[in-house]
DNA sequence: TTCTAATATCCGGAAAAGCGGATGGATGCA
DNA sequence: TGCATCCATCCGCTTTTCCGGATATTAGAA
């Protein structure tokens, strides 16, 4: 649980996943690192229960997983309480707000 | 900051200092590991944050630190609320209470 | 069915983290 | 000052994790 948050990529995904659902493609262009780094980390986020994903004709879309668990919860709602606000992310939503304004051509609906 | 919890052992120490400050002989006697592994630990959760120490005579006494980070306090909250109920501690939780009990006997004040 | 694009998985090598005995430093006491 | 105890750091070794190009899989369109 803890273990998946180690790696600052995986932070930076979940950092991002606080703004809303997004495709692997989005994460790819705003994170700039090779597709199967990214697949990797998401996957390993999934078996951790931080994400959830979904599938739309061929894009996988990932967003932060609801859960039951009482420590998971707590640690969910600080990520969506503070992330946002974090210095160390700020460029990385900076990157992703104005990607999804030139969106329509970029690809992925 | 996450990847000082991303080791067990580390997992556990914090979730005894939920239960109050502790010096490192009373977390060698209840994990049970070599003194240095501890130590080295120790100095990970310190230097990531997570504690702070006092020195007591030859005794140091290690605690939850308080901060300033939203993000911080907010993690350290759902840790204080829940890290006392999650099952996988409840052995170390167990054997610090029986180990508090003799403590008079067994050492360091 | 065939082709294309999006995503997942594989795999060999590199980098990082963990381990614990040995050693060193600090403190209190006689 | 000498000694004993508690704790931190060092060091060689093992184990784990990460990386990313190559390859496999899946879905939609032609």
């Amino acid at each position: 649980m803890f273990k998946a948050l180690s790696e600052e990529t995986r932070v930076r995904i979940v950092g991002l996943l606080t703004g809303g659902e997004r495709c692997v493609c989005d994460l790819v262009a705003i994170l700039n690192l090779p597709q199967s780094t990214i697949s990797r980390h998401l996957t390993i986020l999934k078996n951790a229960g931080w994400v959830a994903s979904r599938r739309k004709g061929v894009w996988m879309y990932y967003r932060l997983a609801e859960t039951k668990n009482p420590l998971h919860q707590g640690l969910l709602a600080a990520f969506r309480a503070n992330l946002p606000s974090v210095k160390a992310l700020a460029a990385d939503r900076k990157k992703m707000a104005a990607y999804l304004k030139s969106k329509p051509a970029a690809g992925c609906d």
